[in-house]
DNA sequence: ATAAATATGAATGTTTGTGACCGATTTATG
DNA sequence: CATAAATCGGTCACAAACATTCATATTTAT
């Protein structure tokens, strides 16, 4: 039998079902254990499936980006590590942007008691700042109902009335040669022009967005300062030649 | 059984009922109690759902639950009732200004299935344009935290961008000759821009608010028409000389 | 035809999820 | 307010699922 008749089998048995057991589909395709969870790992690394303890089950749609809901899935240790670690480079009475975002958002009570003016498009973080009484000013523009952000081109506009000390933005994809992405190009914009209005700029991104890269390019690597976790040990020695990548120790 | 499948069905039942029994899902999933309650956990800590003693329950808001310290006021049922009234005049693919406050937030759930364009600065307002799917632009500029809205002079700015079919304005008072008022100059001057902007205004007030003046002006009674209830008579038979007030009957 | 590259299955020790147990805590009831 | 019942969190042992290694089979290239 095929390695590619097994995948596309797995891949049918997915569709059809959501969630697949390994062991189903040992019974059914009459080859060892050991074969099909090699064709479990290639298709997840082909990213076609999400292998959980004892089968796999469908990842979101292609193309599609993870809402900020699924997006709280996990690393959430890892994202409050990078958050602290970045709210370390702020200084008292600094302006800075705050990208939308689940990791971004870890930031902000870090931001108590240095007078900082934060200006922002994500709409996740307004209760927390108002909590805070951290003084605000909100993008305006139109919310993209996914992922609770102010996008478009008026967004933009808005965002370049104004200058920032720094802005630290989340990532979706960071790729030593093909720079930094994020699906959604509305979006990568409004982060574009961020880092161009910025003195400095920061991207908080947990190291499974290392050596990936999505549809939007936002910026080169060099663009911006890196912060990130220390759990994919082998992309961080690759990216750590550049000196603008900072790696969090997470336990 | 997978875990993944046992979330998903966790999940399914909750989005169904709201809340979910943990001995309602051992039974139906025929797996112990101890896993069930690992997997609350779990999904907890993915912010997926909010256990509770006994169970698990919805979270209500997606991210944004402003701390909306509601407007104590009793007249609950007149406010409903003057939304109601206010939102006859939406027709469909309207683009509408919703002014910040509790009378006009309650105009929202008429809005659906009208295919409108929401413009506001109020924060309350968000969750449930959200929650509903209404097109929405927020207006951009600096929080105040008291009332939750954006105000300020960048607000101003970036509504000037804008033209709107309609506008829907909270007001603190309506006097027949010192006019259309409230406490704050800079609320003023948007609810002042807001009008000039609007094909036609509408102001939102119950009668506690007729016959008073508060610091800053926003219009001449004339500018706008007047919604309110048939709680002061005496203040309404003044008013009532002026066809643009509208008095809706609350029982 | 032969060597190199790749795919397979069995054997291994390790990790992870599970169910049972039990004392502590919370909620319901009189 | 006291008591009982339900629910809770923690620990434990066990089995299932796991990654890894190695020997063997199969394919591919030359």
């Amino acid at each position: 039998m095929l390695t590619t008749e097994r995948h596309a089998f797995i891949q049918s048995l997915l569709k059809k079902q959501g969630t697949v057991k390994l062991q189903e589909i040992v019974d059914q395709l009459q080859v060892s254990e050991s074969t099909i969870r090699r064709d479990l790992v290639q298709l997840e690394e082909m990213k076609l499936l999400k292998r959980v303890h004892g089968g796999a089950s469908i990842l979101q749609q292609k193309g599609i980006e993870p809402t900020t809901y699924e997006n709280q899935n996990k690393s959430i240790a890892e994202k409050q590590a990078i958050a602290k670690f970045a709210s370390s480079f702020i200084e008292n009475n600094d302006c800075i942007y705050l990208d939308a975002g689940t990791t971004v958002s870890e930031m902000i009570p870090y931001l108590k008691n240095k007078n900082v003016t934060v200006l922002t498009n994500g709409l996740m973080h307004i209760p927390k700042l108002i909590e805070l009484e951290i003084k605000t000013v909100l993008v305006g523009g139109s919310i993209k109902f996914s992922t609770n952000a102010i996008v478009g081109g008026t967004a933009v506009q808005f965002l370049s009335e104004y200058r920032m000390d720094k802005c630290f933005l989340g990532m979706n994809g960071i790729h030593s040669e093909l720079g930094l992405t994020t699906p959604d190009p509305d979006e990568a914009l409004l982060k574009k022009t961020a880092i161009r209005l910025s003195s400095e700029s920061y991207v908080l991104a947990d190291s499974t967005k290392l050596n990936e890269a999505t549809f939007a390019k936002v910026a080169d690597v060099n663009d911006a300062i890196i912060i990130t976790d220390n759990n994919d040990e082998e992309a961080i020695t690759q990216l750590k030649k550049n000196p603008n990548v900072k790696v969090v120790t997470v336990k």
